[in-house]
DNA sequence: TTAGTAATTGACCTTTTGGTCAGTAAAGCT
DNA sequence: AGCTTTACTGACCAAAAGGTCAATTACTAA
């Protein structure tokens, strides 16, 4: 039934190598930043020429914006599927357990997002509109609505995601500051816990909710 | 009474030179990053000779950290002489407004910091251990005497602080996306007040306080 | 004035940068 | 096997980077 597709050594070894130089891109570049991290030290660090990264993707501009690309893909912004009819306490609880578990376990995206932003957005100006901004529009129309049918406090929609954003992503972001003011070396297993309970203390009843008693993903 | 310290051209000139400098190293270096901008960017910016910049700050090391020893020597982390016997709820919401207000207005140095702690804060680690860390202990302290009384809820004060400055410095870091989701140019005059609202809304009443009435500077 | 000292900078240097290209190796096809 | 075509890469390049330095200009103090 499997529809024999052409092993192709050629795209293999291709792919093989495109993931290899990818991986070592975003770990630089999100490390060093766009500016910070050249193509030599991509290649030594893929352990490939460097004439074979710009063959595959022709210029740093485009290994970079293709790093990005793959990050997007993988990207999901989470809160699928929300309607009205569901628990927002439930809902939030969640979403906000998610982000900082991707935080700190997954900084690296995080941060490359960030220093993009932090640069202006050059390249994710197309995907905030295109898929940010109408993904917020619905999540807002939900929210609004929670608030109508008093299921909890009226507040901005728009700042409360941002809110939750902000609070969830700073522990990747900052990271360095988080450490170094707690004293810590890195984050343990109870960071995340703590983490998460102390956000959704703060936002869930910030808005009127309570946290529900016991959420498992 | 003036004690006519020799007015000295030569360090006139100096002075307003260095301060030239520095404000266009200031900008490039938070729009860009410290290895986005060149030090023929600074010095044409500042429209002064690249010699001249090396001549007054050795290297490029030595202008980055020298404007980041400015920007803190300005800085300041607020909060001052709070006590226990203190109100929670002003001293708070003061705090969240001020904070808000630098972001909106003064975005250049959080995103300078911000981009500097991204990369891990090279510069900033001895600021943070010296400076913040102990600022930090001080506020938890009173935080949790606040707490002990019964004058607010009991969540970590670390996380607390985390999320009063992740939430009101995302307005000043993550301004380009901020503005693309709403769909916005640049933040408006109603902006400042519509933030704060919303930030302390959350915060406050998801640590069991109350916004204060009115509260003015 | 003017000698002495410090400030300034144009020209120059080395290294690294992103990027090209001609030649070589390796599939793929018949 | 041999021929064609694509994949690859070592050697090279111009531009830009950070930085040095010798020569020139100010100032200052006597």
């Amino acid at each position: 039934m499997t529809t024999q597709i052409k092993p192709n050594k050629k795209e293999v070894t291709r792919e093989k190598n495109q993931k290899l130089i990818l991986d070592a891109a975003e770990q630089l570049f999100s490390q060093l930043g766009y500016d910070g991290a050249s193509m030599s030290m991509v290649a030594k660090e893929a352990q490939v020429p460097k004439a074979n990264i710009l063959y595959y993707f022709k210029s740093k501009d485009g290994l970079y914006e293709s790093v990005i690309d793959r990050i997007i893909a993988n990207w999901n912004l989470g809160l699928d599927n929300v309607t009205i009819n569901d628990d927002p306490a439930t809902v939030l609880y969640n979403y906000i357990k998610s982000k900082v578990i991707l935080a700190v376990n997954q900084p690296m995206q995080s941060r490359l997002f960030a220093s993009e932003i932090l640069r202006g957005a050059p390249y994710l100006q197309n995907y905030f509109r295109t898929n940010t901004r109408p993904w917020v529009k619905q999540k807002v129309d939900v929210l609004q609505a929670w608030m109508d049918a008093d299921k909890m406090d009226k507040v901005d929609p728009y700042h409360l995601l941002f809110t939750i954003w902000s609070t969830t992503q700073y522990y990747a972001d900052f990271q360095a500051e988080v450490l170094l003011v707690m004293n810590k070396l890195e984050y343990d297993e109870t960071d995340v816990a703590q983490i998460t309970q102390s956000i959704a203390h703060i936002i869930l009843k910030g808005i009127g909710l309570k946290i529900p008693e016991q959420s498992e993903t």
